[in-house]
DNA sequence: ATATTATTGTGTAAAATAAACACATTATTT
DNA sequence: AAATAATGTGTTTATTTTACACAATAATAT
């Protein structure tokens, strides 16, 4: 919030006190306040999205984000850490906020407004620990009908992480960290939706100089195994002014 | 707001009711609720913002963005479009939501969240209908220190914009109707913040064909008057596919 | 009137990037 | 040993971006 001045005194400032403030600000126009995540995942060769089924009775059949009320003395971005660590039980998840919602019919308890995190995940991580038994991955083109307004901020998340990859090296974090160019290259299509030429493909990726050959291959695949690499976190940072892209 | 589980019973769902929820979102975990607003305006061929001397008496010789607590009942973009009606006294003008801050510390009087808007306007209607003494344009690049933490919002909107003016045409929400080649690139190079080639500004512009020929020229240049043209947005609409960039 | 000034309006060539496309190689399986 | 299925690799073409110069025009100064 910033400076506040009645209409019918214009011209008129330094007005109010802070005091006034912390009353405004303390007793009325209060809203609650929550953090909604969605997570993503790539497995089988498919962008997934975890969801739980509804703890709420009258909602029991619909599927829902993840997510949670801001706690008073929470900074924004911890709550949504706290919830994803609640979830998956990993830390360090790649995490970025992307919108807040805040239509005040958009929720039956009242006037909750929520911001929406999109979370990337390795699945493989996340298998061995799953803690909860109504939390379920889903196919992302499976998602027809959500909680609340749940669908339209995954479909916003959606959105917005398939314009993000092709500007940042976000996907990595959806990947183990030892991967053949075909898994990489299997994301990139899972996320985009689309066919990408192979070859091209490669040429780019390995053009942008921040992938390291680890000089092992894939093992049991029932064909010619692919080369293993990993992303390199200070390749990228001291390469990414040299490419095409705006700032992929 | 989704789903909340405590943590000591995972795997047990249906475990709430809306009741109980209700109560949560009503009485507990509340927290203030602002929106901040950056307006930015293009005058004198350079790229302003709309700042207001702070309200509070302690920090009356602060610059701040001009903002306000969310109304219980108030959609959250209608309070930003309610700010921009109250501040500038114009209805429709370009409003985008860029990002929510939500640190614990940001505001003095206590928990407030705020939800920063990014708006543009022609200054020149604005010049008309002036409501407030303490508004005032300001150069982009004089804004050095701002109120509280509306610095890091405002760097936060303006490095949206340079990013947003190369994907969509919202640049002609800041100059007039009618404007020349010239007005335009001096915009761009404004935002931007450095020169670009005439020739390959217009070329790239015209093949965007959304711009018409108004068929009247510059009045009251010393040399030669540039053409005006107007933006067609139905013509950006029925274009846009055709191009090269993302989705300018 | 004329010259001067400042800016408009226009096209092409070179460079960089993106797109299209085929075949030999290598593990695995049969 | 043959069949399978995917890997690894380069070139050609099309598209896009960049770099760059000069004649035309209206206003101003002389």
């Amino acid at each position: 919030m910033a400076e506040t001045k009645t209409k019918s005194n214009p011209g008129q400032s330094h007005s109010k006190t802070l005091k006034g403030l912390q009353s405004e600000v303390q007793s009325i126009n209060r809203v609650a306040l929550s953090v909604d995540c969605v997570i993503f995942g790539f497995d089988e060769n498919k962008l997934k999205v975890l969801l739980i089924r509804s703890d709420l009775k009258k909602y029991q059949n619909k599927f829902s984000l993840l997510g949670d009320l801001v706690k008073p003395e929470e900074d924004l971005e911890d709550s949504a850490y706290r919830i994803l660590k609640q979830r998956t039980g990993m830390d360090d998840l790649y995490l970025e906020q992307v919108h807040t919602f805040g239509e005040v019919g958009r929720h039956p308890a009242g006037r909750v407004v929520s911001v929406a995190y999109c979370s990337l995940i390795n699945v493989q991580h996340h298998r061995l620990k799953t803690i909860d038994n109504d939390l379920h991955w889903h196919d992302v083109d499976s998602i027809k009908e959500l909680l609340f307004d749940h669908k339209k901020i995954f479909d916003a998340c959606y959105k917005w992480l398939q314009k993000r990859v092709q500007e940042h090296p976000l996907g990595f974090s959806l990947l183990p960290n030892k991967f053949s160019l075909r898994e990489l290259q299997n994301l990139y299509e899972a996320i985009l939706n689309k066919k990408l030429d192979r070859r091209n493909f490669r040429k780019k990726f390995f053009s942008m100089n921040f992938l390291v050959d680890m000089g092992e291959e894939e093992q049991n695949v029932p064909h010619r195994p692919g080369r293993l690499y990993k992303f390199d976190y200070e390749k990228y940072e001291k390469n990414k002014k040299t490419w095409s892209g705006i700032d992929f």
